[in-house]
DNA sequence: CTCAATTGAATTGTGGGCAATATACTTCAA
DNA sequence: TTGAAGTATATTGCCCACAATTCAATTGAG
């Protein structure tokens, strides 16, 4: 092994654990915002997409999340079991179920309205600095997609 | 609820979901570099640190890696139970639990070597990018800390 | 010196992620 | 029309993450 390559495995100099790093930080950080509302942060990601879309089934919400049906299975069954969406099999093809929001999952979404100014504010970070950050998250997300 | 609000409650626009994507990728594209190793990402973070200081206490580790014993303890077992590290408890401070290096942990560090650099290179970005997306992710990571 | 407070690790319980597999349903071509 | 291939979801099993609790060991104030 050259003393080059080696350099590289040190933990401080990955952008790789950086990452890791801060996201798990972040959604520490949205548990105490998510806790009045009962949510998890990967229910609340899915919430997000229910209320741009409050019908949908299991295929096209794990495609918007990157997420398989193994993760959103049961995190659909905790959702349903709060009271938030309802789960039926679709009567066309009998393989897909449809995900719909309730009335108490629609109204959920102004508890909700403060959270995305709420965690702009706790980041500190500058506005400008923080889109630049998701456009090299997207960006990274992309190619290694691509592989 | 205001409409500026509601605006903000919509998937793509968060910065915090393309971390989350982006950080699951990441670990993802890592999967297959560390299958011959047969480690997972988070037991590779844990050898990087001992490939550094092949001896150290759970508490030390835990502070490198932000994560604790709950998550620690059943991960180094799994290591011990590979033969990579050795976990015995300090004759001084008996609550202590030293981790050490075995041989073969540290020889596993060859394996290792390219995997920083595979890592760049299906990145397919710019270094400078990348440091970049580093320090922001760094700078993240300490406002929240600070809350 | 003693006992209360603190500390380090382990344990327990809940909730993701995800690979691999299973199952039921649908489609399509021979 | 039938059987093979493909599809959508569910299940299982393993591993991480973390809050809460427990327990033993240590420390320190009085």
């Amino acid at each position: 092994m050259s003393a080059e390559h080696e350099d590289y495995l040190v933990l401080e100099k990955q952008l790789c654990f950086s990452l890791y790093s801060a996201s798990h930080k972040l959604v520490r950080s949205y548990r105490l915002l998510l806790e009045p509302l009962d949510l998890t942060y990967p229910q609340y990601l899915a919430m997000l997409v229910l209320w741009q879309q409050p019908e949908l089934n299991v295929k096209e919400l794990g495609e918007k999340l990157y997420l398989d049906s193994g993760t959103l299975t049961p995190l659909l069954k905790r959702l349903e079991s709060k009271g938030l969406v309802s789960r039926t099999r679709s009567v066309q093809d009998e393989r897909v179920v449809q995900i719909r929001l309730t009335e108490q999952g629609k109204a959920l979404k102004t508890q909700a309205s403060h959270i995305p100014m709420a965690i702009f504010q706790q980041s500190g970070l500058p506005l400008e600095q923080l889109l630049q950050l998701k456009h090299s998250c997207d960006l990274l997300f992309k190619q290694l997609e691509a592989l």
